[in-house]
DNA sequence: TACTGTGAACGACTTCACAGCG
DNA sequence: CGCTGTGAAGTCGTTCACAGTA
């Protein structure tokens, strides 16, 4: 029934369906893949491909019809059936977390916020109360948790992890700035603030070292721009 | 000077680093492929090919320098240098980040915290005054912005990107759920919680789906447990 | 001997370019 | 005619397996 799809285009699913909702609101009702491709950052072939391996209808000669298509990816997402999310140390961070509302948008429902710290304990945030770390099996049993989001110290996400594993959590969103060993079958994925900032400050690194050899080298023709990038493509129009 | 890194490569070396510097804590003075490799949840062929590609060179028959490969690395990201950031938005989000000690931990200062919002504006938050995004130039022209973090609301985000392009600013970093365009030559990285939890939503729901048909077809010789995963490899001893 | 560094095989993803359909 | 869907080519990244060295 679920077709099989390539990691990299299941990443860029949400993308398209964020754009997808954008363009609705607006009135559309098909779209093509150019202009959906340009909505979500991505090349139309990109596109094309990504959404043929749903095995999804567009109509040749017109494009994609933009209500079929959110329920599709919203089918393949598996976003229908409301998954309950737990999140787990309220510092800073947790205390964002908690109140971000995309959490809500889109079908995910924040079941429960765990720390151990007492002073944390029992505060209510955003409308929950904080409960200490120990009831986590407890809740699990009423109500099966879908996904735990770790937002502790890197020192205590390893056995926050192992009791998330236990209680039956078979997805783990880490930002925690440490590697978590889990079992096979389930799957982690690791937001990390200061890896992005590295990254980043390794292009910067980059351009000014090639800066000088690129005034000797510059090209012939001097259009500039095209520099080290893998975002968002800025060309807005290229002239045939 | 610098060598050039496959991306796949630079988006893992702060990974190697947050390991090296731990192992050095832990009174590491030299470390194996293997054991480094595990350290950041990777395979030690990759790793290898990693620092291969900077042409590090580590010791046959007995690892690599712990203190070496930790200078190595922080010059290849830039990390000598320190950059200062500038956060704009301060809402939830915007909040805990100005508050995230991992920003400080590498070499990035934070500048500036902007927002518009007058309730905002003024308000003391970790120690540094929020000032108003028009102030933005002037800041900038004091003291030159290497990366811009975004945490407004999507709807601004493209104003605020274009302001910071025109500051000078060329790496940015953008929480907010929208793509940006920015001229070529600016380095642009996004995070996105929704999209995180959508993507560990599919493999769940792929998960589910499989669970009948993986009944059905089980393999002979009976080893469950190598689910779908591109997370950390848990398997702890491969038995040879 | 124990480990690194690396060519070569493999696999995944992207892009091209066009056949084919509405 | 315009646009989707897709084979085929090209690019990038990973893994293997072993030669080579301290």
């Amino acid at each position: 029934m679920l077709p099989d799809l390539p990691e990299a285009t299941v990443a860029r699913l949400p993308e398209y369906l964020r754009a997808l909702h954008n363009l609705a609101e607006a009135g559309h009702e098909t779209v093509s893949s150019e202009e959906l491709a340009t909505a979500a950052g991505v090349n139309s072939a990109k596109l094309r491909k990504d959404l043929s391996h749903l095995g999804s209808y567009g109509t040749r000669g017109v494009g994609y019809d933009v209500a079929l298509l959110v329920d599709q990816i919203e089918y393949v997402l598996g976003l229908n059936q409301r998954r309950s999310v737990v999140l787990v140390g309220l510092g800073n961070l947790g205390h964002a977390l908690a109140g971000y509302a995309g959490f809500a948008s889109r079908g995910f429902r924040i079941a429960a916020l765990f720390d151990v710290d007492d002073e944390i304990v029992g505060q209510r945030i955003h409308g929950l109360i904080v409960r200490h770390l120990d009831e986590l099996p407890l809740v699990a049993a009423e109500d099966p948790i879908a996904i735990g989001v770790i937002a502790t110290p890197a020192d205590g996400a390893q056995s926050v992890a192992d009791l998330l594993v236990a209680a039956g959590v078979t997805g783990i969103l880490n930002f925690a700035p440490c590697v978590l060993s889990v079992p096979g079958g389930v799957d982690v994925r690791k937001v990390d603030l200061a890896i992005e900032l590295q990254i980043l400050s390794f292009h910067q690194h980059r351009k000014s070292n090639a800066a000088g050899a690129a005034a000797l080298t510059a090209l012939p023709g001097g259009l500039t721009g095209t520099g080290t990038h893998h975002s968002t493509d800025a060309a807005e129009a290229v002239g045939s």
